[in-house]
DNA sequence: TTATTTACTTGCATTTTGCAATTGAAATGG
DNA sequence: CCATTTCAATTGCAAAATGCAAGTAAATAA
């Protein structure tokens, strides 16, 4: 990596950098919670990705290390996309941001049970959806 | 308000909505944690936020409920821009984030002192940045 | 061997952003 | 007072990012 930018950066700078646009947090969000991993899976998400702009973040995610790109050793045409514990640790955030909308969208679909469980015993919810991503990358 | 949006609705899409662009999180920071009220104290962030978009973004998150903007009674030029609870909601948020990008980024500014809270108290952090906030709006 | 699936890429119109200059209202200085 | 400065924006335009539709190459299936 060159990785020479201007030392010293601000936290929320650099998160925004990685995930601070439309999509990124997204495709995160259905590669760790919804269990998806190939890009046809990726393309059907209801908010209506563009395939070129998916194709372009997985590529800056590839970049930034969130995301680890392999090909299926049974069909070499297939693509799956294997999360980094860079990405995975952003379970915390992606949780905290929900418990935020569920509070202030009155539209809101989060899975009640998931929230119950994120006031309940947050650490462990966190540590069982990581587990459950690792244990699908395979 | 409106509010004829698609009903049921991801937690995480609709704070995308809210603040996932480029520049909503880094005002909020400035609001919320630097202590920051006005318009050109807003311009100074050394992200350097365009003056065009620093107004539209207030614009936005005032038509969100994340800002109230005001008139200073003794010099009707000033504005300055008071957080709703919706804002100082996102206080968690922006700790979770920064906690993140302080493992992932080896360039980080983080406050040492302000993280070490985090990690020891969260919840006494947050209330005390909320409070602290607060105060400032008079 | 032809058709289909998968993971993209390409081209182009639309939208958003960034930059510089300008504005208008209100305060301040002489 | 009247000119200057401050403050919070707005405007115009170029550049970049996004969205949409069509196309492509490699691998597999029929």
């Amino acid at each position: 990596m060159p990785e020479s930018k201007p030392k010293n950066r601000c936290p929320i700078d650099y998160a925004l950098e990685v995930f601070g646009d439309r999509w990124t947090l997204i495709v995160l969000r259905d590669l760790m919670l919804s269990g998806k991993r190939h890009y046809r899976e990726l393309m059907t998400s209801k908010e209506g990705i563009a395939t070129n702009i998916l194709a372009s973040r997985l590529k800056k995610m590839e970049a930034d290390g969130l995301v680890i790109r392999k090909h299926k050793p049974e069909d070499k045409r297939q693509v799956f996309y294997e999360l980094t514990d860079k990405a995975l640790d952003l379970v915390p955030v992606l949780l905290e941001i929900s418990r935020w909308s569920v509070i202030y969208d009155k539209h809101t679909a989060a899975p009640p049970e998931l929230m119950r469980r994120y006031q309940e015993e947050p650490q462990q919810l966190i540590a069982d959806l990581q587990e459950a991503a690792r244990v699908r990358q395979t």
